[in-house]
DNA sequence: ACTTTGAGTTAACAGTGTAAACTTAACGGT
DNA sequence: ACCGTTAAGTTTACACTGTTAACTCAAAGT
């Protein structure tokens, strides 16, 4: 036939299209700031067909979500570096690059409440925990190789670390971080990298 | 006269139910759920009354969140500790309670877009600033006391330190602990304050 | 006793998320 | 070539939001 097909393709296309109105205005005005009316104004539909794709305004918040983690794990895959210690820190270098290069996504990723959390993560967890997994695998390998101390659960180790990084992510997209000179923004970063393993390491 | 003594008391006496019925609602609801109207209902006054002692909505989530962080604050300054490094410790233990205690103010303090945070701010800087403070200081002394290394300038080190603290209390506030067994928490949030440090600790 | 003041209310507006009813066009089977 | 069904989209409507303007009314000052 073929005709199916095209409906088929009709129907993505849109919701792509919502999607992309959706996440544009969500970065110029915040996500409460939006209306759907703003959406459908944008991709010149009616305010109601965005019900066809999204039960909701949450739903499609939540899939931008499930975008961000997606985007976020496949730059963490893309490291492929034997030691583990230097694969945390390069790993670190690219959570914070993300920030800085989607400052949006990970905006959505953090500042949610908990109904929007599970609805992200509820049909695919997998994806959303990829990025603490790579964290967990490092430090145990680190552990196994003796280049971490192991007198705590690696578990505890993990946290420890992931802490960090979020810490220091989470400031500077909160644009708390006025009292550190522009200057120093660079070797804060490389800090909160090094900070963050150095207490684990051993001698 | 007195009667005009009363008059203001009993302004400030609605401004503090005001207060008080919102910092609850948005306890159990989440700041963008709670209406005016459902806050005029709690005190049982008409919506518009509000008006009459906050501009508008954000206002009174700004006064709570200077409540907040002068509750943050008067807790820091009953820290009466000499060595800077057990200073800092007991710092982060103090910050960690707050954020449990009070998890309320903390989530308002901390999750705001920029406007609102420059209307708590503006008025006021120096409170919000304390809690920041108490780490440099104690950054600076262990610094010249030689229990911290200077490879690295003070405003760094103490935002790097920061960072970590803030990361652990986001990520418990967000619930994104729900991979670390109930019986870890405590020996996560140990870590966080004992690895905070102990990368700039000297040998 | 009269005016002024200020606290509070009612009524209204523009905008929100969302559900239900309606329209319209395309498809599959006869 | 027609017809019934189905899917896509629109119009209309509702209850709710933050906020403004106009109004009431009791107390205070003179």
């Amino acid at each position: 036939m073929g005709s199916t097909d095209r409906r088929k393709r009709e129907r993505e296309n849109l919701q792509r299209a919502i999607l992309d109105a959706a996440r544009d205005l969500f970065v110029e005005q915040g996500f409460a700031a939006v209306s759907l009316r703003k959406i459908a104004e944008r991709i010149e539909y009616s305010p109601t067909a965005i019900y066809l794709y999204f039960k909701d305004k949450n739903e499609i918040l939540a899939a931008l979500i499930g975008e961000g983690f997606e985007l976020l794990c496949t730059q963490m895959h893309q490291i492929q570096i034997e030691d583990p210690v230097e694969r945390l820190r390069q790993g670190a270098r690219c959570y914070f690059a993300f920030t800085r290069n989607h400052p949006q996504y990970y905006a959505l990723m953090f500042e949610l409440c908990d109904e929007d959390f599970e609805k992200a993560f509820g049909p695919k967890p997998e994806s959303g925990m990829q990025a603490f997994n790579f964290i967990r695998g490092a430090v145990t390998q680190a552990m196994a190789s003796g280049e971490f101390r192991t007198d705590q659960p690696e578990i505890v180790v993990s946290h420890t670390i992931w802490a960090h990084i979020h810490g220091a992510a989470a400031l500077a997209l909160a644009r708390r971080l006025t009292m550190l000179p522009e200057e120093h923004h660079a070797a804060f970063f490389e800090s909160v990298a090094e900070a963050s393993l150095r207490g684990f390491l051993v001698n």
